[in-house]
DNA sequence: TTGGAAATGGAATGTCCACTCCAAAATGTG
DNA sequence: CACATTTTGGAGTGGACATTCCATTTCCAA
């Protein structure tokens, strides 16, 4: 009986080292294609790795793609880090939309955002892709909220403003603003969906 | 020469018919589990004809894929009739609201929006679906704005708010509270986008 | 009714692709 | 150094899938 796990517990730094260019790879070209139109062996051209290279270090497809879930969670977060956990005040909720707009005019409005497209493909395919990102969509939004929290812990806010719900439907607009952005190859619904609700929240600044 | 185009400009009543129960079966079988996981074999199934009709009625795949498209724009903007072209008043709105939240509890937070999962999916592949689905949603949009035009034009709106900006918000906030949902599995990021530009344009109203 | 076009059946084809297998080289550890 | 473990190479496999082909039946207009 042999370990179970295709995958051994430990690896060597080369190893490791490895893994990584297999997911960064694969990061890359599911961002530009999307999972189902990236195959295994561009993703082990691109990476220059060999086939039981790939599968010596991941199960199955999906566990390479539940890995690239995780590396886009922190290179999403990372894109942001100066703003997150600091959204707490207009100007500043200002200058974080100007940089996400300004990051798609840089795309030239491709690719919409890479979990946001991750969570379309998978959410009806696999419930551990799904869970894997929920994860990273709770940590963003939380990234948001807490700016909101501290407005409203000040009492900046309108005290029946819900911090929760503002940061949900701000990380909608996000969404929905990327996704007809990416369709009309145009900044202009993710510029107009992200004024609208940073001018709501503007609104429920206590006067 | 023959004819180039394997689609004869002409069906018959039956052939009209077929070409039907072909597109409703890719349409349901998309929305359930995207394109590329809908095998031609499957929709062939599913609508009881054999392999030479399909590709009797369609060029390939990607031409029955635009006729989804057609059709799931017709779908959801059939939908919404009761309210698209009339959102103009704040009631009106939140009654819409409710709709769309209800359709989506009634189809357990699955699937997303039928356009909104199309346009994540296609994108980056195919220019000429992009197109049908950016007049798809153009459509859309246009029935959003034109109530808040209408209340605008009745000076119920402040003058320097701007129905094209609010109506394209207002089509993101409902597209990324659908990614959203569909990922959670829960109603409310959905309802409280919607809430947040509903409350948003109320604010516009004038006192 | 009849001839030509449209509709249908279903097997066949060829490509693509995820994944397996076995052997060899490199690496790290006692 | 010696041995176990990890890493790598790359050919091979089996199945899935879009598309083609050709024969047959049905439809419709003159």
């Amino acid at each position: 009986m042999v370990n179970a796990a295709p995958v051994p517990r430990t690896f060597t730094r080369k190893g490791s080292a490895t893994r990584d260019r297999i997911v960064a790879a694969a990061a890359a070209l599911i961002f530009k294609r999307g999972v189902a139109q990236t195959t295994t062996e561009s993703v082990c051209d691109a990476a220059g790795v060999s086939t039981s290279q790939l599968y010596h270090y991941f199960k199955d497809k999906m566990a390479l793609v539940r890995a690239v879930i995780d590396r886009q969670t922190e290179n999403v977060l990372d894109a942001q880090r100066e703003y997150l956990g600091r959204l707490d005040s207009i100007p500043r909720l200002r200058a974080w939309r100007d940089h996400i707009v300004g990051l798609q005019l840089f795309e030239g409005c491709k690719g919409g955002c890479p979990l946001g497209t991750l969570s379309s493909e998978l959410s009806e395919r696999s419930d551990e892709a799904r869970g894997d990102l929920a994860l990273g969509f709770a940590r963003w939004e939380d990234g948001i909220r807490s700016g909101l929290q501290a407005m409203h812990d000040r009492g900046e806010l309108c005290a029946n403003a819900d911090p929760h719900q503002l940061a949900l439907a701000t990380l909608a607009a996000l969404q929905g603003g990327l996704v007809l952005t990416q369709l009309r190859r145009d900044p202009e619904p993710l510029r107009a969906a992200l004024d609208a609700i940073i001018d709501h929240i503007e609104s429920l600044v206590r006067a």
